[in-house]
RNA sequence: CGGGGCGUAGCGCAGCCUGGUAGCGCGCCUGCUUUGGGAGCAGGAUGUCGAGUGUUCAAAUCACUCCGCCCCGACCA
């Protein structure tokens, strides 16, 4: 392509309110445009680097043998309230009627549909497994979108679902997928790691999200640095400590104490002069319109979706003062687990505690020297808080470490929850009617991208690794208007052309300076200057965006070099 | 949804406090010079000052309402 002909604006300013690197790359090479909260336009060159990785995601899943098909964005109630989620979803489900006052919304995922077609035209396990996947544009109306390309609104993704006929089955299929997915960030140069995850409402043991390093990314993480644990802070499970023996003979009796006005463990711990390490805190949790109690030491902190997984409800949030009163008697901030009528569950947090504060479910009282099996019981004992840096490794008890990243994809055991509620079954062997094991796949397109800029761009813009390059080469004639220059460089290109090399000739009347920055904004891997001086040794100089390394090349080898060089990069990391 | 900030030329910003008819840099257009890392000189174009209402002789500036955008938090299959 001439670069005379492209619509490519590239800047030296970006708006202020790209925050992140590659926002503000992608801004300033004319990849992308804002056209309202959290909805983009892909210029000519942020499209090609889109299709290019969608190119490599096609590769690999159709080599790990799912096939692609293509789901409309707008999808009818109807299904949603079948899997039960018209209800579930909240306010990221974009609803909408049309002229018939039908309820539609935008598909911010397509479980419901895919499960619909599988289930009228899958009858038997003849036709199991199959895996099939598409790349579409999704919809989820974000609280905040933020950081470019990595929080949208509007994005694409490629997402992928398994239809297995049990679950040893369906456990080959995540681990194709696992491993396409490893192939697919391998070929696009991206330093990335799978850590376990949390799978939501969904259940299921397995969940892994595919995380770009990056400091700027959204999810914290823990990654083990003895072994290979590695999960998302969510996920990342404490262990249970080794439980000291307790002797009752130092339980020391239970005390009431006048508390007046401190509710929290800092104002509790101050008034009664001691650590927080010795208060438990008390949360009171509403999961599905039921009050559950949550104790904790006071210097943790209870992780919600621990406490979810545990109890199996759909929704679950702080429970409401009124609630909080209704079941404690107490305002809140008084909360304890002395004489109270709702489950107890306990972080291993409190296992080995003795003589601890709580709450005494009375307004301005806390009980000192409560202790566990004397003066409540206990439903539960099990892990609901967030790691710390001070905690050790679940599996092997090794330093951690608390890193950042960018989720780019996520595979995902779904079971039987979407082919139960909406009765996607088929026949065995044996002419039983089962229901399908399912298993869905997800790859944010526009978030790959922006991770692959994240790391990979230097102070003069974006460095592409080769497979995800919008171009391979750029010529660039010094002076278009020394003629023995702009021919050889137009000679150049047509040869490029000729052999299939993707290429921009930096026809600009520009200074060469100009063209320079330009190059190496829109992050182009090869360079091919064709200057004055070493034209008249019959040279052109070669110069690589990502180690600034130059050389020069004679006219007649230029091109089957660069093309060597294409074609090693592009093919280095296929497996 | 709670807290904070911003909205003035394509982009980045000043002007607002203290009301008097809008400016700077980059970019853009024309000409001349220049030509290996975002050139120099000269000339030029570009604004319903986010919208509405109010106060005032007079509003970018003060007040109120609305809209949009951003940041922090909450939330997030």
């Amino acid at each position: 392509m001439r670069y005379s002909e492209m619509f490519l604006p590239t800047g030296r300013e970006v708006p202020s309110d790209a925050e992140v690197i590659s926002h503000q790359l992608m801004i300033r090479a004319g990849m992308i445009r804002k056209l309202t909260s959290g909805i983009y336009t892909y210029l000519p060159l942020g499209y090609r680097v889109i299709r290019k990785l969608e190119q490599i995601i096609r590769e690999e899943m159709d080599k790990a043998g799912a096939q692609e098909v293509h789901m409309s964005m707008v999808q009818p109630a109807e299904l949603w309230q079948e899997s039960g989620r018209w209800d579930h979803y909240g306010k990221e489900l974009l609803r909408f009627r049309d002229r018939h006052d039908h309820e539609y919304c935008l598909g911010p995922t397509h479980e419901e549909v895919i499960t619909s077609l599988v289930r009228n035209d899958i009858k038997t396990y003849r036709q199991l497994p199959r895996n099939l996947y598409q790349i579409q544009t999704k919809f989820r109306d974000e609280v905040r979108p933020r950081f470019g390309m990595m929080r949208c609104r509007e994005f694409g993704m490629k997402d992928a679902y398994s239809f297995d006929v049990d679950e040893e089955s369906a456990e080959k299929s995540y681990e194709r997928m696992f491993n396409a997915y490893r192939n697919i960030f391998n070929r696009c140069g991206l330093k990335f790691r799978p850590v376990e995850a949390d799978s939501g409402s969904i259940g299921g043991k397995y969940s892994h999200e595919f995380m770009v390093m990056a400091d700027s990314g959204e999810d914290a993480m823990i990654v083990c640095e003895k072994c290979s644990y590695a999960a998302n802070l969510e996920k990342a499970e404490v262990a249970c400590p080794e439980k000291k023996i307790i002797y009752e003979d130092d339980w020391l009796p239970l005390e009431e104490i006048n508390t007046p006005n401190a509710r929290t463990i800092e104002e509790v711990s101050d008034f009664l002069k001691v650590n927080p390490q010795d208060i438990v805190k008390t949360l009171i949790f509403n999961g599905d319109g039921k009050p559950y109690a949550v104790l904790i030491q006071g210097y943790q902190e209870v992780n919600e979706i621990k406490v979810k997984n545990y109890l199996g409800v759909t929704d679950l949030e702080l429970a409401s003062d009124e609630m909080v009163e209704k079941v404690t008697g107490a305002p809140k901030g008084f909360a304890g687990p002395v004489n109270i009528k709702i489950p107890v569950l306990v972080d291993y947090s409190v296992i080995d505690m003795v003589n601890f504060v709580t709450g005494a479910n009375k307004e301005d009282y806390h009980f000192k020297n409560v202790n566990i099996g004397r003066d409540f019981k206990v439903e539960a004992f099990t892990d609901l808080r967030f790691v710390k840096p001070e905690d050790h490794c679940p599996r092997c008890g090794g330093k951690i470490k608390f890193v950042r990243g960018i989720e780019v994809g996520h595979v995902f055991k779904l079971g039987t929850k979407y082919s139960k509620a909406m009765k996607a079954t088929f026949l065995d062997k044996d002419g039983q009617e089962k229901i399908m094991i399912m298993g869905c796949y997800g790859i944010g397109i526009g978030r790959t991208v922006a991770a692959g800029i994240e790391q990979n761009h230097d102070e003069n813009g974006i460095i592409w690794p080769m497979p995800l390059a919008p171009y391979h080469v750029i010529i660039i004639p010094v002076n278009v208007n020394e003629i023995s220059l702009r021919e050889t460089a137009e000679y150049l290109y047509n040869s490029m052309i000729t052999e299939g090399i993707e290429v921009i000739f930096d026809d600009r009347d520009e200074r060469a300076g100009v063209k320079f920055k330009d190059a190496d904004l829109i992050g182009i891997p090869l360079r091919i200057t064709v200057g004055r001086k070493d034209l008249a040794q019959g040279n052109v100089e070669l110069k690589i965006r990502r180690t600034g390394e130059n050389k020069l090349l004679s006219l007649e080898e230029a091109v089957s070099h660069v093309k060597g060089i294409i074609e090693e990069e592009l093919n280095s990391n296929i497996t």
